[in-house]
DNA sequence: ACCGCCGGGTGCC
DNA sequence: ACCGCCGGGTGCC
């Protein structure tokens, strides 16, 4: 694909000059979202991965042979690795034992290695050695090991042992492991310790995030608080959190610095974690985290990063095109493009981004690799200046031998939302891993999701020695942490601390509030419904109500849910518009068939619901969905969490709300926003008609753009046949207006943002939006007003909606709408909403709820908001 | 002496 | 390895 043909593509861009993007879309990719990724999730293959559950069952001395085969070399106390080797020719039973660095150092004494084999290959223990004394022996040395595993393998070990002589001290008297730097007790060497490590205090998740919150916030007061500027190609002036990561970040990016936990000590590099020592000086991470909270311009700040330090603080060599004279080019054939990877959610966000901070006097060559006809030449990719693309691009890519992606040698690596890669066996987590680049950095609103397993993939990316493998982290790191050692938490604080910036909303720069951000106010307001619509309102209502009294005295309201949620959807869409709800009558079939449905209609109704725009929420992690699969009971939730339940349960799972049989084979995936208009787009076969609701909002907006000409407003539905029957009156009233919704390709929606966001005469001032188009990342901040047409069911998707507008760079008090129908389903769903905000604020502290719990409430709910 | 003892050769798994 | 072990040389006092 060459760049001409690229740039051809990009309408949007004609108004800057000859900036280069290229941006493909097809289809096509979506399919390769396999279910590889979501099965393999929290994989458990036996010991070695279930290490929260091990125990030390005690330690053994022995000794380590052969040492003069071998270049690997340790010191006393050092921590050495023990390895099966199934295929040496002389003893089936070979255990090898490497030193940190994963050089050899010998092998176990063969009457040992006997012994240790069978434990090794059936997973019975996690065998773990330190060489406590001998490391100038030329023969061999004693290793001393400790023997991992969970309880219920114990007494299988030990009789393994006893087979063959062998007895395992009890496991009193242990340092080296979790207490920080201590010693092995050898009988020379160092203190004794009787921390009894099999009863240490483990901690909980929800103390161990806290103490990561805490870990976090001792950062914000750092000495991270120099600031620089930008290059002159970043066209949006910097704030000061900004100029401050900026300046950490290349001062990262230069830096010389020993990694964390390395010292320098006469003529050789020394780790104290492993006690490992080489003489060539380890590798720092020329990057880091950047943890800063969502809203507070990571991008912005990567964006600058790019533009200015290109070598030694140097700035990138761009064209500018004012002016006849080039940048110096830098007489270096280093490398040049900086790779960004993302979810495909935030794509568009960034080329948006782009757009709005690289100064149009520059030529910035941007490559969006993506899509079917992605160039698989690498140099076209390595003469860019940057490269986007996505997680599932990079893990598609990889393995395939003409992947460009992984044969480039990028300047800079970036990871957006980098938490996506903390699955450590995911096809994208391994692939990022595999990327080849010096300066490394990972972006992230939530560093730690889960627990401390999941920071391991994030530092093996930053490719910190000796974490990238992963025995080290777990044994230096992650083991003392979670089973509360001494001085395990302060490692990984001061670990984090070396390579994290991270700044919330409320940190303070000199005294002041990072954000300050304009006010923002929710207005409610009332709708009555005309005569007419009322009629049918209540006719729905009431059959629908007695259906679902029926089920409930018969017991069946889960078994019904999809025909539940139908009944209220269409309450919702007449509480918008009479013509959203076209098959009123003919979905809902209760009567003659009610327990016995076939589940093909049940989940074709839930399909219709969910695709009519229902912001569902998913019953095992109480969010929005995200990937939406529906059961062959018609429940839905989303892929990745209905897998881990299928995975954990199995062979026999169930449906968290039901208890039906769960199957992997029998889910069928749906699409949010499927093609509604081309489906539901009749609209032309009927003739256009007002609503209450219509009438409320177009009121609204006249006296708006009376009062003020310019100001801006965005306009949101979750159904989108709505916008498109708000179109209409937005034209008779000649309204500039533009449209977003989850259907529109990538480019139209680029586009629609950007036209919305522009401040010249005659750009649009209303915003059709559907209320779950675009990630996080879509900023809409030239809005300043919201009118919410229809109340979702989860408040925070709400919420993320106004933070599009209400967000860094919104210079305007943010007014909401909320258009509520009197006395209708809407109202009851504002009170529902209301429990919800008030379960979330004290939700930090509590348990999370057991599905009957959650099966319970759906339940409550659908009381309330039926008037039952 | 089908032993003991000596001293050289040798050395992971 | 300044060990252990092996196997050949050797053989009263």
């Amino acid at each position: 694909m060459s760049r001409d043909s690229a740039r051809g593509y990009c309408q949007y861009n004609i108004c800057r000059g000859e900036r280069n993007y290229s941006c493909f879309s097809s289809p096509d990719f979506y399919s390769s979202l396999g279910l590889e990724d979501f099965l393999s999730v929290g994989d458990t293959s036996g010991a070695e991965e279930d290490t929260d559950l091990a125990i030390l069952y005690g330690t053994l001395r022995g000794s380590v042979v052969g040492l003069r085969y071998y270049t690997g070399i340790v010191n006393n106390n050092e921590m050495v690795a023990l390895q099966r080797e199934p295929n040496n020719p002389y003893d089936k039973n070979a255990v090898k034992v490497n030193n940190v660095n994963g050089d050899q150092v010998g092998h176990i004494k063969k009457e040992l290695a006997a012994a240790l084999a069978g434990i090794m290959d059936n997973k019975l223990a996690l065998i773990e050695g330190v060489v406590p004394y001998g490391a100038k022996n030329a023969f061999t040395m004693p290793v001393q090991m400790s023997f991992w595993g969970r309880e219920e393998n114990k007494e299988a070990v030990l009789d393994q042992l006893k087979r063959h002589g062998f007895k395992l001290a009890p496991p009193l008297k242990v340092g080296s492991e979790c207490g920080f730097g201590s010693k092995w007790i050898s009988g020379r060497a160092g203190p004794s310790y009787s921390a009894p490590v099999h009863a240490a205090v483990q901690l909980t998740t929800e103390q161990l995030k806290s103490e990561f919150d805490k870990l976090f916030e001792d950062l914000k007061e750092d000495d991270k608080t120099c600031e620089m500027e930008g290059a002159e190609a970043v066209g949006t002036p910097l704030l000061p959190h900004q100029k401050q990561a900026l300046a950490w970040m290349v001062s990262r990016e230069n830096s010389n610095d020993l990694p964390p936990f390395w010292e320098e000590r006469s003529n050789f590099y020394y780790n104290i974690l492993t006690n490992f020592a080489e003489k060539k000086r380890p590798k720092n991470v020329l990057g880091g985290i950047l943890a800063d909270d969502m809203g507070l311009g990571k991008t912005l700040t990567t964006i600058a990063l790019i533009l200015t330090n290109f070598q030694d603080s140097k700035p990138l060599p761009v064209e500018k095109i004012t002016s006849d004279k080039f940048y110096e080019k830098y007489s270096d054939d280093g490398p040049r493009a900086t790779l960004i990877v993302c979810p495909l959610s935030v794509l568009s966000n960034w080329i948006d981004q782009f757009e709005q901070h690289i100064h149009q006097d520059f030529r910035v060559n941007i490559y969006v690799y993506y899509g079917s006809d992605r160039s698989k030449d690498p140099s076209v990719l390595s003469e860019q200046d940057i490269v986007l693309t996505t997680y599932n691009i990079l893990a598609t890519d990889y393995g395939v031998s003409d992947s460009p992606l992984h044969k480039v040698r990028w300047l800079r690596i970036v990871l957006d939302e980098g938490h996506t890669i903390r699955n450590p066996n995911a096809q994208q987590t391994k692939a990022a891993l595999n990327l080849e680049g010096h300066r490394r950095w990972v972006l992230t609103g939530t560093p730690i999701q889960n627990s401390v397993k999941d920071l391991w993939s994030l530092i093996s990316f930053l490719k910190l020695k000796p974490f990238t493998d992963r025995e080290w982290w777990h044994r230096t790191i992650q083991r003392p942490v979670t089973m509360g050692a001494p001085g395990g938490l302060g490692r990984l604080q001061s670990l984090i601390r070396s390579i994290t910036l991270r700044r919330t909303k409320t940190s303070k720069v000199k005294g002041k509030p990072i954000l300050e951000l304009p006010e923002r106010k929710v207005l409610i307001q009332h709708v009555t419904l005309t005569e007419e619509e009322r009629q049918i309102y209540q006719s729905v209502k009431k059959e629908g109500k007695a259906a679902i009294s029926r089920f409930f005295s018969e017991g069946t309201v889960l078994a019904h849910y999809a025909d539940i949620l139908g009944v209220l959807l269409r309450l919702r869409q007449l509480c918008c518009h009479p013509h959203l709800c076209i098959n009123a009558s003919s979905s809902f079939s209760a009567d003659n068939k009610t327990s016995e449905e076939l589940p093909e209609t049940l989940v074709s109704k839930m399909k219709l619901v969910l695709s009519s725009g229902s912001d569902e929420e998913c019953a095992v992690c109480l969010e929005s969905l995200t990937l939406p699969v529906i059961t062959r009971c018609a429940h839905v939730f989303c892929k990745p969490c209905i897998f881990e339940v299928i995975r954990s349960e199995q062979p026999n799972a169930k449906c968290p709300l039901c208890r039906n049989e769960l199957r992997v084979e029998h889910l069928v995936e749906c699409p949010l926003e499927e093609e509604i208009d081309s489906s539901n787009g009749k609209k032309s076969d009927r003739e256009w008609i007002s609503s209450s609701k219509i009438n409320a909002l177009m009121h609204a907006l006249v006296e708006l753009r009376r009062d003020n000409p310019t100001a801006k407003c965005l306009v949101v539905s979750q159904f989108t046949t709505f916008l498109s029957l708000i179109e209409n009156p937005l034209k008779e009233s000649g309204f500039a207006f533009t449209r977003l919704d989850g259907s529109m390709a990538q480019k139209k929606r680029v586009e629609a943002i950007h036209c919305f966001q522009s401040s010249q005469a005659g750009s649009p001032t209303v915003m059709l939006l559907s209320l779950k188009a675009g990630g996080v990342g879509l900023n809409l901040t030239a809005a300043s007003r919201v009118f919410l047409m229809d109340p979702a069911w989860n408040p925070a998707a709400e919420d993320q909606c106004f933070d599009r507008c209400h967000r860094l760079g919104q210079e305007h008090n943010v007014v909401i709408t909320k258009f509520i129908v009197k006395d209708s389903v809407e109202e009851n769903m504002l009170k529902i909403q209301n429990k919800k905000r008030e379960l979330a604020a004290g939700a930090f502290a509590t348990k999370k709820p057991s599905a009957s719990e959650v099966k319970q409430t759906k339940i409550n709910e659908i009381k309330a908001l039926i008037d039952l």
